[in-house]
DNA sequence: CGGCATCCATTTTGATACTG
DNA sequence: CAGTATCAAAATGGATGCCG
């Protein structure tokens, strides 16, 4: 029995990170922000964690209660995972950890790094301007390969969840490498629209509201000032 | 040579995480947040990390950007470590993070939990509330054991430091044990003072503005369902 | 498919001893 | 005091294999 690891330190930050701190597990919750999903597409995503520790640490996040088994709804039948209350109240901690990294560590992409159209979604839920948003409500679609996500902005607030779950305003559809790099802020969406790589279907006018409640208040930059180089 | 370990994911969280996500790490940067420290210092705080992970952990976020070293003013005159702006604007996460812990993990201290007054301030600062700060400018002080820490509420912002920096209009004196309940929510300011337990000196009328500003809108829940327990 | 159990090569960590 | 050096104990990562 490995009895669970602690800083054992009497820290609401030290706590959580006892919960949450330790390697995969954020980005399990990240997988399951945008809704339940299966143990082989949680293994898929993950890429390097090996069924075994993936069991692990999702048997850990249930014992905490981060994480519920369900079943996902007919036809599909399958089990699945979920985040429970005290999970999804991990959003805003993950999305201001995104935030950092959209600024400070993302950059371009490096030889080898695996992308998910998920992944991006929540680049742009991070990016969400609650003021901008005020008195909107209505919903966007993200049709990304072979992926949907859909977004939707009501109250103040967004929601990104993967599968098709509001009658969007818009539907914006590309391939991954596109919408990649429009999330991370190296393509303008007008730009990609206008050379075609991206299509926008639906309400014109959402466009304009779409790009002003995800608005890139951040021009990117970068730190990596390597002390000891020369 | 042992090539620092990646997700390998193009995700802004992922990225964030292959920097700051190693045990202790986002631990050093909580210790930072409220200024410079000496090297035994952050070591003494950071019970159980031992001197060669520290070095190491300091080593690494000075190569990625996120934390320098400096002299500490006359007369003390030693060096120390202190955040860059990349690692100060972790701040948000860190904060998020103990939002949520204070409301589903802090509970009441296990038996050996260490505790720091500092710790304390920041979870004081993680329940600040920008809508009732609106307007107002003025500084609080802490004298909890042999520490000072001082807290700035000034354009709808807050920020604590350790050591004094401003003027106070409310200062707040008490032992580390009543700083660590009135901090946590166990007991209620009003009742700590009341009972002699916490004394507090200055403007009145400031007790009740800080009351709001750092009002505890999460009363605390626990999830730790047990899965397997019977 | 949906996992858990096992084995093993590497990394990380934790604790202490030691040096400038 | 500010770290390095060292070594034992854990955690991780792959690869299988197994079973319902």
């Amino acid at each position: 029995m490995p009895q669970k690891r602690s800083y054992g330190q009497y820290c609401a930050t030290a706590k959580t990170l006892d919960i949450v701190g330790e390697r995969w597990t954020l980005l399990v919750i990240r997988e399951l922000l945008t809704g339940p999903r299966r143990f082989k597409d949680l293994a898929a995503s993950l890429r390097g964690i090996g069924t075994g520790l993936l069991g692990a640490r999702l048997r850990q996040l249930e014992e905490t209660g981060l994480v519920r088994r369900t079943t996902l709804p007919p036809p599909a039948s399958v089990g699945a995972y979920e985040l429970t209350e005290a999970g999804r109240e991990l959003e805003p901690a993950v999305m201001a950890l995104a935030r950092w990294g959209l600024k400070w560590a993302l950059g371009k992409p490096a030889r080898g790094d695996a992308f998910h159209p998920g992944w991006a979604v929540l680049a742009l839920q991070a990016l969400f301007n609650p003021a901008e948003a005020s008195g909107i409500r209505e919903s966007y679609e993200f049709r990304v390969d072979d992926e949907v996500f859909h977004a939707r902005v009501d109250g103040g607030q967004v929601q990104s969840v993967h599968g098709a779950a509001w009658e969007p305003t818009l539907t914006v559809t590309s391939n991954g490498s596109t919408f990649r790099a429009v999330a991370s802020g190296e393509l303008a969406l007008e730009e990609a629209a206008r050379s075609g790589r991206i299509t926008i279907a639906g309400d014109r006018s959402a466009v304009r509201r779409f790009e002003k409640i995800f608005a890139r208040p951040t021009p990117a930059k970068l730190p990596a000032v390597r002390a000891g180089a020369a």
